[in-house]
DNA sequence: GTAATTATTTATCTTATGATAAATACTTCC
DNA sequence: GGAAGTATTTATCATAAGATAAATAATTAC
């Protein structure tokens, strides 16, 4: 029996390939619920990323900071993993710390123990291979969106993909993401 | 044998991991070898992308057109990769084109035939994945340029990084690379 | 429920980049 | 090697977004 905190989880993996019950049941066991209340670092700057995680419940951002100002990289809501891929697979220390920005419920799994269970199960290698060529897939498609378009254009194009950002999220946290101040992004808001 | 025309592909496989004779034999098999003239399409807008290019020899870029105009997407060298990924892995029709700039040699890889091949092969499923993951670091690595530095560290980033690129490519091609119209690359040459 | 803190908006002024046009430099091809 | 085509630079003017400061609104803590 699946523990019922990892129903949604193995509902996202299915998205993705089937698992085998062997390979569910071993995934099962390096997985941990914890919850967090908001406004915590989950991992902190500086900190070698070992754990992916996985949103029961909340709202988590990567940020870092640029020349002290604090930058937002990406948003993360129910339903999705979270981790700090440039630290996750080359081993380094990143620069960018996980947030908590609504009380969470997540799932942390270690990627050390995951990584290992590669050899002896190629299904779970597949399932994260998948899961990370699709959000390859989607950072690709952002870099199109910050490049080629204005500030204006991708606060729209936010609004209406997720608007779920717009109510739940402070505006500050949004606009760096937007790569714009605040200031410029009150400003869009004010324009119509 | 090894045909003496993959052998720098397999040198590149190695920087990631050892692939057993048997393996390099099959993705030899599914290798092709071409020449392409520069300024030529190798694969146009709204092609599916089917195929996984290692550079031998030229420099080949990913573009696409956003209102009519010409949008440089990355640029691959010698001894790299390149493929459309937002098509690779979703099979869907890419609205990018790759372009030639230089007389090149590309090895192709089938990707239907190597993705048939990772059943059979898991060490050849990792290789692949382990090549993405970088890949995709370097992508989330890439967005942190974009959106917060301006286009004059943008591009004397690139110059030290690439010096390569600003000697061989274009410079009407690096503008939209970096984020910028021609005449602002200009300028910003010219600036000392 | 009020004070203190934090978030958001508004205003002003500055600046980097865009758009357009024209001048110059460089390539290619017969 | 000269004409035609292409690439790059320079100049001018317009505009989106940044920086700073101050005003207002919303949230949080006691």
């Amino acid at each position: 029996m699946i523990d019922p905190e990892l129903i949604s989880l193995f509902e996202f993996f299915k998205r993705y390939s089937r698992l085998s019950e062997e390979a569910e049941k071993a995934i099962s066991k390096i997985c941990k619920v914890i919850t967090i209340k908001r406004n915590t670092d989950l991992q902190p700057i500086g900190h070698t990323c070992k754990t992916i995680y996985f949103i029961n419940k909340g709202i988590a951002r990567i940020y870092y900071l640029k020349d002290g100002v604090d930058i937002t990289e990406s948003f993360s809501f129910e339903n999705n993993i979270i981790a700090r891929v440039e630290s996750l697979f080359t081993g380094k220390p990143s620069r960018k710390a996980i947030q908590i920005l609504e009380d969470a419920e997540l799932i942390a799994i270690n990627s050390d123990l995951l990584f290992k269970m590669y050899d002896q199960f190629p299904e779970i290698e597949r399932l994260f291979r998948l899961i990370m060529e699709a959000a390859y897939v989607d950072t690709v498609n952002r870099i199109e969106s910050i490049q080629f378009y204005t500030a204006e254009e991708r606060y729209k194009a936010l609004m209406k993909e997720n608007p779920d950002v717009i109510k739940r999220v402070p505006l500050k946290y949004i606009a760096s993401y937007l790569g714009i101040t605040q200031v410029s992004l009150s400003r869009i808001r004010g324009m119509k």
